[in-house]
DNA sequence: TATGAATGAGGCTTCATTCAT
DNA sequence: GATGAATGAAGCCTCATTCAT
């Protein structure tokens, strides 16, 4: 016998499949997140979707499956949101910049349930997940070290543009950790101290300065 | 290899209590380098370190002691080595972070097979695990914070370090990971890329510049 | 290949059900052939029937049904062929059972592929299905042993053509698998080597003569 | 709590790695035969050997190894009896065919629960396991060529000999099958019947006479 | 009639952990 | 101290079968 749940919602309605997978790829992010790839079950996925086993493998696949398409779908949501971010903003790539920082931040302070966790997830498993990420780390890179090489025409710029990228988005990331033990900061607020940080530093790379060490 | 003795009797050598578990405790690093937390067996761990499963019980405990004995072996010896760095510098805090940032790529360069994925493994695994490794972050980032904090008795100063800290961390995490699919630098490179980054960016701070979003 | 009509509607050809039976049934033989039949599965049978597995329930009940249903069709199809093959034949036995094994090996020969794997299929599952091949080989072994009987009033004879039929079906069976091996053979040829080991040995038996062991 | 069953055994009593290996193939054997090897089930293998489900895969693998494992034994056991009871025989081949055949079905008689449905088990499913059988279908009938040709010089003799072998080695299945439905005959009449259809079709054909179809 | 959607049940396999020697 | 032998528990996945449209 099917059981109604308190919000008056019963299982097994013959609902399209478009709106089964969403319920799918919703629960399957949640109990990536909470538990880890591996410790997550199957059994609980199909729980929390409110649907049977058979139907997240008719539907999805494997778990391997199931949690690629769950870091796909999460990367792309991502990634567009850092390009609304960025395309809402003018011409100049340092407003360009801070622009998709905040939409960044804001993503991961709006999904940090989700997605950072996931991305946890996904650098920790090997081989077809991790690339799965990197795929999109480095295309979030790429992005970046556009905006910066744009800045300057100096030669000394692109050279280190790339790694200067890979450092930024590691220490986005790490910043938005931090920002998880320090919520009384707005997204803006974190948001602004890395772009201090980036285009300050990076500025003074532009122009010439360089920390040397010491002889 | 297995040795046999007079009696005939197998791999039963009596070692001493701290030889033991520095195999297993190798071992086990090995083996949840390769495999990720949940896929490593406790079958192959006690293989790998060519002792009996019981034994690998009686030393250190369950699969979860096991790793975090793992993450606290290696996390220590990742803390003393940026310790001895900073150490050897003198008392600029500029040449500090130089050393320190120079012993920890040092260090996640020779044993990135090892510690590397510790550190990925351990921040997917919720809780226990996450928390100390956390622990150990949170004591270098406030190394960091103080190293900086001691650059300036400015005020802005110490406002900006501890967050500074977090991104420097991460940051570093980040340029080890691009380091790993750019290994024709050397880890003095990368370490003075990041250290141009953040020392050039945060002096600005220091003298109170900032960027500022458009009005 | 799907069609779609003008409804946009998608293979609801409303075919009569003796055709939806034939295709069902000949995609049946085709799987089981394949699969074996626990490794069939319903849905591969429905998909290559071109028909939605509620209809294959509906047409020939469950997989036990269906797979009776196959044997009953394939099985009734070899021994209508052999009925022909013997009935061309005219009077003398020798040439009937001539007749009646190139009818079998010929048939084997053409449809390989289906009946022959099927009927180890049948042999492997027990009870029922074991039961419908059983009625069949037992009709066909009493043909045999009817057409040998037939040779001679010789009491010795009938005691033994049962027997005697069943090792002749077995050889054909195998000497089946041995022409897979040895394709140049044409049917004719290796029918004519069974119909003289039986032949000839039957004869002998016929007349009385006997190996004897060695006292 | 292990428990004790009726007769005062006991369960986890340590037995040495060999007694258990045998344990679990007799009962592996047991239930292939009853249920056939897709619809044998591990646990059913498990309990009848009064053993644990991981014992079986740590002692012999998956399900497929241990259906090799069975084949192999029992092909072993069988092609040895014959070996042995040709090697009883003297020098004449009509001997020691005659030996190998008693020696043949007096095996299948003792232990036909086991190894006759193995045998349909094995051709049943596909690949590696039916390779298995065949490959001792061939070892015999290459035994029983060999037997075969030792009788004459005769050229036919040698043209004739590898197919009748195969012929005789399904006769010889096949009449074993028929043998389970007329238990009332002994293993030495069965195989009286099949030398006595061999050696005299097979001696008629080294003497040159030929049933002919007529023209 | 015809089908996409849905599921209970069950099978294979592996693992962390512990006895008995 | 040291280990081979042993197992309860749990996870992934598939399948025959049926409902609701």
């Amino acid at each position: 016998m099917r059981t109604n749940d308190a919000t008056g919602r019963v299982r097994a309605k013959r609902l399209p499949r478009e709106v089964r997978e969403r319920q799918i790829l919703d629960a399957a992010v949640e109990v990536f997140s909470q538990r880890g790839y591996h410790a997550a079950s199957m059994d609980e996925i199909s729980e929390v979707a409110d649907i049977s086993k058979p139907m997240v493998y008719a539907y999805l696949g494997s778990k391997e499956d199931l949690f690629a398409a769950c870091i796909r779908r999460e990367a792309t949501r991502l990634m567009e949101a850092i390009a609304v971010g960025v395309s809402e903003a003018g011409d100049r790539p340092d407003v360009q910049l801070w622009h998709g920082l905040r939409a960044f931040f804001g993503f991961v302070g709006e999904y940090r349930d989700s997605w950072q966790v996931l991305h946890r997830q996904a650098s920790a498993q090997g081989g077809p997940f991790a690339q799965e990420l990197l795929d999109m780390r480095r295309r979030a890179i790429s992005l970046v070290a556009a905006l910066l090489m744009n800045t300057s025409h100096n030669e000394a710029a692109s050279l280190h543009a790339d790694a200067m990228a890979a450092a930024l988005v590691g220490a986005g990331e790490s910043l938005a950790d931090w920002w998880l033990d320090h919520p009384e900061e707005s997204a803006g607020t974190v948001a602004a101290r890395l772009m201090n940080l980036v285009w300050m530093g990076f500025g003074n790379l532009v122009d010439g300065q360089m920390w040397q060490p010491p002889k």
